[in-house]
DNA sequence: AAATAAAAAGATATAAAACTCTTTATATAT
DNA sequence: ATATATAAAGAGTTTTATATCTTTTTATTT
C-alpha cells in the first residue's frame, strides 16, 4: 500500500504535530522512539519533508522539528505525494501502462470505488485532525 | 498494492483461463507476450502456482499450462495469498506490529471499510468470471 | 569566543524484489 | 529410439527500497 518511507513519514508527522501543539520542538531521537522507526531513516524522511515545507525545523540546542498552524492543515495525501509520488493516484492495480475507462484492465471497474475511497481518506484527513483524537488515548503510534 | 509477482500472476492466470476454455494449452512465451510480462519471471511465477495446484501443466510438445473446470473457481484472493502471502489481510497501513480495534493506529477506522472492500473484491472474483467478460472485448491484459 | 546540541547532507551498506540465464528433466510426436 | 518442445529447477544478476554511518553546517547557550 504505502512504502515504509511513507509509513514512517506519516507517523512522524502526526507525532511532531502533537508535540508542536504543546509549543515544543522534537528532535529526531524522540521522533524515532515515539514512532518506532529507525532513527537515521526517519531523519532523512523529515529532511525531505522539511525541504518540501510540510514541516519546519531549527538547528542548535533546543532545536528540532515543529509545525505551525498552517502546517497542521497538511493532508495525508500531501505527505503521500511528497514521499511516494502520485502512483497511488495513477497506477493500475494490475500494472497496465494505461488503464482507464476506455481501456480498462480486468479489475478496473471493481477497483474504481476502492481507489476513490482510498484517495478520499488521505485527502480528507489532515495532520491537525489527529491532534485532538490522539489526546483521548483512542489510538496509538507504537505498540 | 500488489507486488509485481502478483500482478503478473493474476494476468497470467486470466490469460491461461481464456485459452484453456478453447481447449488449448499455453506456453510460457505466449503467456509472457499476452500479458506483457518478462518471460523467465512469469515462468517462475507459473511454476509456483503450479506447485500450489492453482494451474496445471504438461511437458513436451503441445504441452503448456491449462486449467480445468475446477481451477476456474480459483479466486483472485487465492492467487494473492499464494504469491504475496497474507499481508493484505493482516498488515496495518501504517506498519504497526499490532493494530486492531482495541489498539488501533490513527487511520485504522478510516481504513477498515476500504480494506473490507478490497478483500471482498479479490475473494468474490474468480478466474472463471473473467472468461466471459474478456470475450466481449470489454477489457485488456496489455496495451 | 567556545562548546554544544541539533539538523542537513552525503556516502555507504544491506536486504529484498525483480528479473535473467543456464541447465535439467520429461513427455510427446515422429 | 531419437529429436524436440516444453516445463522445472536453480543459480546468478540487477535494481530498488530500506537502513546506517559519517561529516558538515548552523544556531544557541554559556
Amino acid at each position: 500500500m504505502f512504502s515504509k518511507t511513507c509509513e514512517y513519514g506519516i507517523k512522524a508527522m502526526i507525532f511532531v504535530a502533537q508535540k508542536s501543539k504543546e509549543g515544543s520542538r522534537v528532535g529526531i531521537k524522540d521522533i524515532a522512539k515515539g514512532t518506532d522507526a529507525p532513527e537515521h531513516f526517519v531523519a532523512k524522511i523529515m529532511q525531505e519533508l522539511g525541504r518540501k515545507k510540510l514541516v519546519h525545523s531549527v538547528k542548535g540546542p533546543n532545536g528540532g522539528f515543529y509545525m505551525d498552524q498552517f502546517d497542521l492543515k497538511t493532508s495525508l495525501a500531501d505527505i503521500v505525494k511528497a514521499l511516494d509520488g502520485n502512483s497511488i493516484y495513477s497506477d493500475c492495480v494490475l500494472g497496465l501502462k494505461t488503464c482507464n475507462e476506455k481501456k480498462p484492465c480486468p479489475v478496473h471497474d471493481q477497483y474504481r470505488d476502492i481507489k476513490k475511497n482510498l484517495i478520499k481518506m488521505i485527502e480528507e484527513n489532515t495532520i491537525g485532525d489527529f491532534n485532538t483524537k490522539l489526546d483521548s488515548g483512542k489510538f496509538f503510534l507504537v505498540n
